[in-house]
DNA sequence: CGGTATCCGGTGGGATACTG
DNA sequence: CAGTATCCCACCGGATACCG
């Protein structure tokens, strides 16, 4: 009930730290920047990520999927084959993910800078 | 050394989770947010900000201080005095920050209802 | 192929108490 | 006022093994 900015910065707190939970997740940036391209199967994602267990991917993809992120669709063949594609929220998703990453490629250095000065002050 | 999009996702990455490491932080988004108006004091932030506890808070503020994101100058008077402010390079984090907010503000009801439906499928 | 089940270690962050 | 210092626990995410 105080005014101006406190208030402000305090609503739209639990919308942020809801979608930060989402994205804060060690994956999901890439697997949502991945499947801007097109629809991919779980190998597909597995493969091009990496270093990921498929127990952390699973976990990933599901949450995602929960959010209404991505689409997760199952055709029941022999062997089984799973594609996940984003949905229109996910797609509308890569706009501020595309804004985060350009400021990560334009600030990374001055980030990794700043550490290593606070590093050397504090060996000293 | 593969071609097109998987390096290129892959590329920045590392960057990326490091920012998101940042930003992921419990409070840190919501300190940045209040900093923007002006520099403020320890208490302040608190203050403002509410159920954090002072461990929380003071983490949040070293660990962008470390980063270069905000700037601690102490003021050695009785009591003690210490302002948090913006770096230029915390400034520019605002803009990321504010696309991600809006995007939150927009999408927020849709990922909440994106989410009930998924318990009420789970539920049945 | 695309999962689930189980175990488990590291850590983020809250509660509480004390200090310059 | 603006912190440290502990303690502690929930939870995230990795490793490994098994399944439809």
């Amino acid at each position: 009930m105080k005014p101006q900015q406190q208030s402000h910065a305090l609503a739209y707190c639990g919308a942020a730290r809801d979608i930060l939970t989402i994205i804060g997740a060690k994956w999901s940036v890439l697997v949502v920047s991945l499947l801007e391209e097109r629809a991919k199967r779980f190998s597909e994602l597995k493969r091009e990520i990496g270093d990921v267990t498929q127990k952390s991917l699973t976990t990933v993809l599901r949450e995602l999927e929960k959010d209404g992120i991505i689409e997760r669709v199952v055709t029941p063949i022999v062997p089984p084959r799973v594609d996940y594609s984003l949905t229109p929220l996910g797609r509308s998703l890569l706009v501020p993910i595309k804004s985060l990453r350009i400021w990560a490629m334009e600030n990374h250095p001055a980030i990794v800078q700043s550490r290593s000065r606070y590093a050397e002050k504090e060996a000293a």
